[in-house]
DNA sequence: ATCAAATCCTACCAGCGGAGTCGGAAACCG
DNA sequence: CGGTTTCCGACTCCGCTGGTAGGATTTGAT
């Protein structure tokens, strides 16, 4: 699995407060817990980080609760996920502990160098540009309707659905 | 992150089988694991699964050793990768267990159905259109060169390296 | 003032999977 | 036969993830 469920519990948690809008009043995490069916204790974590990221803002005391700190149109995903999941990368040695910075560690000496880098770095920005180019007023968006408009409205990019390249491509068959 | 060790190890043995080219004797995982400087047993794990899945071929008994199934230009890195790691999913809800088929099994009744299965799938397709369009002769081609061609030659796709949007996006600040 | 409802904070725990080791059996070649 | 190599299973060690628990603090309502 590529994330935790830690991000997919944070993420659920966004958008849940995505579809409250901005009423004047925050959402409690007791709310929240029962609307995605969650265990409270451990979305208090979650939420944790989020607020952490500066995602939401806390309102203490009763009848306080979360709220987004900013419109769900100007959230990213990619934001949400690193706040929860830390740094993605596609391999340890490319994660660089310090300030988030992105490289491969293993730079071989004598030109030839880290063969994987290549991969690595392709597969990395697919993912980085699918977080990037996905608000969570997207997400909110999609909660609401039918099961259509996945693969349609080809997502900004208007890249043909991969194409069937050799036989059949042993991952994602339903994509 | 997002790949294991095994993956980055059988990656890497894959290239070096690549390099290697089609002499006539295979090469021993020893002289392998030798020029990868990688643990000799484990490396036995890795090729087990590499051999399961029909990306590489072995001779037993003295001076065997592995070599490649087929040319590396006819071999993905989506078929490597998905060897090694089993069925790559976004997250847990989006594998199944059956017949590697990607799906989300949290859909929600009522109309209204799991928020974030829409960034899931956009993730996934990011993650196997860039395996799927990475062959193992693109990465021993790669291997010998000096560390340029990376961002270089779009990769097939044409794009633009991510749009700066918002402020400093907080993943792949070096992409 | 008091109480209840919240967020906050820290520590803790159990289970699982990943990384790696080891020993031995079987196959193959000279 | 003997050395080399693949093959196979069992085993260990350890860190991380998911989850729980308990208490401190803030706040609004009565």
């Amino acid at each position: 699995m590529i994330f935790s469920a830690k991000t997919e519990y944070g993420v659920r948690l966004m958008v849940e407060l995505g579809r409250h809008g901005d009423g004047p009043q925050p959402v409690s995490l007791k709310t929240l817990a029962a609307a995605e069916q969650l265990p409270l204790s451990y979305l208090e974590h979650v939420v944790a980080a989020l607020k952490r990221a500066e995602l939401v803002t806390a309102s203490r005391g009763a009848h306080g609760g979360y709220r987004l700190a900013r419109s769900a149109a100007e959230i990213t995903m990619d934001e949400v996920v690193h706040a929860l999941e830390g740094t993605i990368a596609p391999m340890e040695c490319f994660a660089d502990g310090e300030h988030h910075r992105v490289f491969c560690s293993h730079e071989g000496q004598l030109g030839q160098h880290c063969a994987t880098r290549l991969l690595w770095t392709r597969v990395q920005s697919g993912v980085v540009r699918a977080l990037q180019t996905t608000t969570l007023a997207d997400l909110v968006a999609f909660a609401g309707h039918g099961p259509d408009a996945v693969a349609g409205s080809t997502h900004a990019t208007g890249l043909t659905p991969a194409p069937a390249l050799g036989q059949a491509p042993p991952l994602a068959r339903a994509l």
